[in-house]
DNA sequence: GGGAATGCGTTTTTT
DNA sequence: ACGCATTCCC
């Protein structure tokens, strides 16, 4: 417990506070560590950078790291521990706990996004807006800014205009790197540059807007934290002063912004330390950018910096791969994984004549694995896009093999969550444009335009919700339903209603909505359930938002009531299975225009960044490792395509030596055959037949 | 006028 | 499957 001897030792100067090491800790950190490692966990104060290549104990160093400086007597509230998922956060507390002790609970830490929505409320009256703001996911984003696409009218005039979710990725763009509209629509869409001054005009309009309406999108919470610690001196000072260690984790993965925010924390005691590895960055499209780490030292002049290259999570053979395809990268900080683990198969390039034929040979092989004493949690589907995995959830539910898919739509974007969340968010903040859009539209008789009007009405009336029940309203034929809605939230929205209550006040009077928008209402209503578990946990129906926007559950749909079963093979996309690793793990469609994604192709800057989302697939494998590659590729409607083999592949040197092919044959034996059987058969021709013929 | 139905074209990755 | 424009109907 932190009683006042504790504090007070704790707040001493570092001088007189730092206890003696405990022997038995030193020799623990000893044993568990290389020499790397312990320089990197026992470094002084200072800016510290440490690159840390896949698989070589880089959260194994930060857990470490975090009980040694507790250990040490650092107040653990004073150390912030800034990661990429809460999930990640949550999970290096808990190991630093079982480390040292309980203290190691109370360190700060989460996502830069769920920091940035503690911090902005804490301090929102200086920023000059209400700390009741509500948070804009993508979805809400793209309403609002079709609304004042539609308002602006640029659109629907011959000529073809962004779609509103493409604007919301060029907004976010611009945000997140600070490039001029120009240069991204030179980059990425040159049929757009003669929109430019449109473009520009919604994006003043949609900033506008969510100022009017108290919300903010992703991009805000980051922009206006930045802000804050830029421009308010006394609370750059007192957040620096409080934050004695700054930890941050996956730094490739940042963007500008979140490199500035982090140097600014660190501003007052300049203690960083930035873990990550360039080789593994990722999220270029969302404004991330190496650059954070090449120039780390130039931002902290004289920061240490510590190189982890042991892998202690794969074979070799698996590492030379992964070496591989670095190797031909066009640019990056030179290394080399190595391993002790030398014994292990060679990864297996498999050729399937479609993409039935790869869901047949990963699902019978992940039973003959199941059959060999590998557990189902310790196998993985990785692809470069959600919907790859189509085919083969089929095959696996008929199998009855259980599975959970982790990226592509989640729990919270479900249309009847989205819708439910907008009630609750009405509730909380009645300026929320997007809910109000969102929630009018249940009612019958109320259409977007409609829906807009009655928005706009009501946040000039200060979001009263009393002017639903206006004579002029409700002589309308929609007047009964409105009424419904405005007793609802009157109800509701009372500081004295529960977060769990409020929960069950919106979805006895949504229910008749639901029913009359979706055909499987039922169905859907299950999800409910896993809802109000979640709600259960939260005081406050702000901060429940919050975290379904910022950290929504990551259980796919279905959600955890629908888990019977502990055991689950996982499917994923590779930016989802980033800092995880299982024994087996299968890479589907490494065709070219799959993986790499076709709108790469022809620009380097993304080129190279499918090559490294290539390596990160890579090395999350332990022992086995499949690339797939169907020589034929379904299109999402039906036509097929000869799909050439994955330029990522081809790219590199001495690929025969590195890999073992295989041709598999649906029906035939798995890994028995030889590379002799025909590559093709007439499986998938039938198939066309067939399908061309059933109507 | 505007809501609902229809049809056409596009579809990567995520806080 | 979805967004958006167009057409159809109250």
């Amino acid at each position: 417990m932190d009683g006042p001897e504790n504090r007070a030792a704790a707040e001493r100067p570092s001088e007189t506070s730092t206890p003696p090491p405990d022997p038995l800790f030193e020799q623990h950190l000893r044993e568990a560590l290389n020499e790397a490692q312990y320089r990197a966990v026992t470094a002084d104060e200072g800016p510290h950078l440490v690159i840390a290549g896949a698989g070589t104990g880089k959260t194994r160093a930060l857990t470490h790291r975090v009980a040694w400086l507790v250990q040490r007597g650092i107040r653990p509230e004073s150390i912030l521990l800034l990661t990429f998922t809460r999930r990640a956060s949550q999970e290096m507390l808990r190991r630093a706990t079982g480390l040292l002790d309980e203290r190691c609970r109370r360190v700060s830490g989460g996502t830069f996004h769920s920091f940035a929505n503690l911090i902005l409320r804490r301090y929102a009256e200086r920023l000059d807006f209400h700390p009741r703001f509500t948070i804009l996911d993508r979805t809400d984003a793209v309403d609002l800014v079709g609304i004042v696409r539609s308002e602006a009218g640029y659109a629907g005039q011959g000529k073809r205009f962004p779609r509103s979710d493409t604007l919301v990725d060029l907004f976010s763009k611009h945000v997140n790197t600070q490039a001029p509209f120009t240069d991204l629509l030179e980059q990425d869409m040159p049929q757009f540059l003669d929109d430019l001054g449109a473009i520009e005009d919604l994006f003043g309009r949609y900033r506008r807007r969510k100022q009017e309406q108290n919300v903010l999108d992703y991009d805000d919470l980051l922009l206006l934290l930045r802000d804050l610690l830029r421009h308010h001196t006394e609370v750059r000072q007192e957040l620096a002063a409080r934050y004695r260690h700054v930890l941050v984790d996956e730094f490739q993965d940042t963007n500008r912004l979140q490199a500035h925010i982090s140097a600014l924390l660190a501003s007052v005691h300049r203690n960083i330390m930035a873990v990550g590895d360039d080789a593994q960055s990722i999220y270029g499209f969302r404004g991330a950018t190496v650059r954070n780490i090449l120039d780390f030292s130039k931002i902290f002049p004289g920061a240490e910096i510590t190189k982890l290259e042991q892998n202690y999570r794969s074979t070799q053979p698996i590492l030379d791969l992964g070496n591989g395809v670095l190797r031909s990268a066009k640019e990056g900080i030179g290394k080399e994984l190595f391993s002790d683990l030398d014994e292990g198969e060679i990864p297996t390039l498999v050729r399937t004549p479609d993409d039935h034929g790869q869901a047949e040979f990963v699902a019978r092989r992940i039973l003959e694995l199941r059959e060999e004493g590998v557990p189902l949690s310790e196998i993985a589907v990785l692809a470069r896009a959600a919907w790859h995995t189509a085919e083969l959830e089929l095959e696996l539910q008929q199998r009855n093999i259980p599975f959970r898919k982790f990226g592509g739509i989640r729990f919270v974007e479900a249309a009847h969550i989205k819708d439910v969340c907008a009630l609750l968010k009405l509730t909380a903040n009645p300026f929320d444009g997007p809910a109000w859009f969102r929630a009018l539209q249940l009612l019958e008789g109320i259409g977007p335009k409609t829906a807009r009007a009655i928005t706009d009405h009501v946040i000039e009336r200060d979001g009263d919700v009393r002017v639903l029940v206006q004579p002029k309203l409700t002589s309308r034929r929609y007047g009964n339903e409105l009424s419904s809605l405005s007793d609802l939230l009157q109800r509701a929205s009372a500081d004295s209603v529960g977060v769990s209550a409020r929960l069950e006040q919106v979805l006895d009077a949504y229910s008749p909505w639901m029913e009359r928008k979706y055909d499987d209402a039922n169905q859907r209503r299950n999800d409910f359930d896993s809802l109000a578990v979640i709600a259960g946990r939260y005081a406050e129906v702000e901060s429940f938002l919050a975290d379904l926007a910022i950290d929504p559950p990551d259980f796919g749909r279905g959600g955890p009531s629908d888990d019977q079963e502990d055991e689950w093979v996982t499917l994923s996309t590779v930016h989802s299975a980033k800092g995880l690793e299982w024994h087996a793990v299968f890479i589907l469609q490494m065709n070219a225009g799959r993986f790499p994604s076709f709108q790469s192709l022809g620009k380097e800057a993304d080129y190279e960044e499918e090559r490294r989302l290539l390596y990160v697939a890579v090395t999350r494998a332990k022992r086995y490792l499949y690339l797939m590659k169907p020589e034929e590729v379904g299109n999402r409607y039906r036509s097929y395509e000869v799909g050439e083999l994955s330029p990522l592949l081809g790219d590199i040197r001495d690929l025969r030596s590195l890999v073992s092919e295989h041709v598999h044959v649906p029906g035939q034996e798995l890994l028995q055959g030889d590379a002799t059987v025909p590559a093709h058969d007439d499986s998938a021709q039938l198939q066309r037949i067939e399908d061309y013929f059933a109507d």
